[in-house]
DNA sequence: ACCACGCGAGAAAGCGTTTTCTCAGTTCTC
DNA sequence: GAGAACTGAGAAAACGCTTTCTCGCGTGGT
């Protein structure tokens, strides 16, 4: 009978006619607005329960220019840390009635910037995960896609807060702990060559380095997962270092697989850390030692910062800086007497 | 100076002014209708291109009734599962130029259906993962959801594709592993109690035991994460049984990480198998043995179905079987000579 | 030279809401 | 008892776009 108008879906018109009202005062009633006739009110809404009615969320964005829904942009949803970051931002922004739309721009650091954009537009708000953007690109778009919170970049921009994770001090504690431990000969397998957090990673040890003259840290080339880490296994051997600082925890997984096949034994041969304290770091063979970011958090706070932004509310604590904790677990251990350079 | 209109924003109206034409002949350039006089259209394009001008999605959306965005409702987005799905059906619509709306219910099955709605109207397809939902309730939202694909349920709506995993074969597969092996007590460490594919595989493990009277079943109680096989390591030894089918990876991780505590040896004194085949399984120490499962490619696959649906398309192939494979790894091994039951 | 026809672009009507504007009907006040 | 203040609901505008409708103009045919 009275079911759909034209389109197929039944909307507010369906709804006024059922209760012989206009369009106008279904929406009063739909929105809670108070200054519609109690009875007229209840009709409508037994009208709208029984016709299932529900507001089209497009029209009603059009109407109010916001979507309740924020965008993230990522490189590789396949990287737990991405992961984790989502899950924060996605729980605490459900909490306040936002939706999140994902945008993974799979590693194509030319995309980002266009991913970006079409994600913003369709959003009240943005998460940037854009850790290969070059600083000229991130400032060209940064302006245009306001309200955004930043992670593990910074910007000249105003009103832009960025959540970036310590990873120069965290790199330096865990170099510091294996050194504590004897170890005279670090290694770092370090992350992809233009991540801003590599970048800060190889900073920092370039600051302990001065530091400790004593200590000799050999830089290697590495990526960000596990097949990096694994193929490593040769030029971590052929350094002759025996605490392996592993870019995060994949490259340490990874390597650690490797080495076991080789059949030396962690930490007794060779000590191995990672980064990021994902979840799986603490059930590997042996528990890895790593410096642990309370990633979901982060992901949390991003919402709580973009929140106050779309809410225009002024952000007492614009952006936030995460010190990592040092995590010791099974995967490190005291040194042996420093080997010659290993071949094979 | 031809800065903004009203809203802030520049819109369609702000490139006609500029360009000297109709809104409507901005709109034709854009969506590259040819009945325009190619000057006027360079006249355009240019307007639009020194106002940086890009169509508001919203207003788009509300006019073509298409957002060109799809919605996924997971129960957990920490399970590497979901996140797989979501990986697959993220990439393979991307490639469309659709993008994702993503809807944790955080395993509360009630808000499953409410936010599976909400998604929905905001979308232009639904792909849904809700292993503990009632039928009755999935029967009774299902219709209002098309286009829709679920993901290990099946209902008796039409042109509801289903896909979803064989874990009854995959389970009797792994079973029959370890009994060639020699195990003639097995031990299933279940799912969480009302999942949809928990019972598949407790269904399937009846089949088995009526084929093999010989062999030995015990039943579990479980759950599907990390701390579940944990602390289900006092009542698998308590069980007696050899070979342990863990409901999933997850849960054998945490119970090889148990039984590791424990001093055990994998696989010299108890077998541990998965399911899933999650990226972490080749990489535990041992290995583990698991059923796998291309999740990656469901999730594509989901994207497949939902867009022929959206499209309209006869669906050639509606749904879809998955049967996992049997991957022998370093976790499962001979039988010892069988134990008594052990204690503590 | 005139008419029919086609082409290109502006005017206007949607899409489904919210919200302002407006006005009829009450109630209140003096 | 008449005008003012108020209440509640419908009419209409707005949100930003696409698309149909319409119409002026130029062209080709006879």
């Amino acid at each position: 009978m009275a079911r759909k108008s034209a389109s197929g879906r039944i909307g507010i018109a369906d709804v006024a006619v059922k209760a012989g009202v206009s369009h106008a005062t279904v929406s009063r009633v739909m929105n809670g607005n108070f200054t519609v006739d109690p009875d007229i009110a209840a009709r409508v809404r037994a009208a709208a329960a029984e016709l299932k009615y529900q507001p089209n969320p497009v029209g009603r964005s059009l109407a109010l220019g916001k979507t309740d829904t924020i965008g993230i942009v990522v490189p590789d949803l396949a990287n737990p840390t991405f992961q984790a970051i989502l899950r924060g931002l996605s729980r605490a922004a459900a909490q306040d009635g936002y939706r999140v739309l994902i945008a993974d721009s799979f590693e194509v650091s030319s995309e980002e910037s266009i991913l970006a954009g079409e994600a913003r537009r369709r959003c009240d708000g943005l998460v940037l995960c854009a850790p290969r953007m070059t600083d000229a690109e991130l400032e060209e778009i940064v302006p245009s896609l306001h309200p955004l919170v930043l992670i593990n970049r910074t910007t000249a921009a105003p009103d832009v807060p960025s959540l970036v994770v310590d990873y120069g001090q965290g790199v330096q504690d865990i170099a510091g702990h294996l050194v504590q431990l004897g170890h005279t000969h670090l290694a770092f397998l370090a992350g992809p060559p233009h991540s801003a957090s590599n970048d800060m990673r190889l900073k920092a040890l370039e600051t302990f380095k001065a530091a400790h003259p004593d200590v000799d840290v050999t830089m290697l080339e590495g990526g960000s997962d596990f097949d990096t880490g694994h193929e490593a296994v040769d030029a971590v051997l052929a350094s002759g270092a025996t605490g392996i600082l592993a870019f995060n925890d994949l490259v340490a997984m990874g390597l650690m697989s490797g080495l076991h096949e080789r059949g030396l034994d962690i930490p007794g041969d060779i000590s191995v850390t990672g980064f990021d304290d994902i979840p799986f770091a603490k059930y590997t063979t042996p528990a890895l030692t790593t410096g642990a970011v309370p990633i979901t958090e982060l992901g949390e706070q991003a919402w709580h910062q973009l929140r106050a932004l779309i809410r225009k509310e002024g952000n007492e604590t614009p952006g936030g800086r995460y010190q990592p904790r040092l995590e010791v677990r099974a995967s490190t251990g005291p040194a042996k007497a420093p080997r010659s350079t290993v071949h094979g």
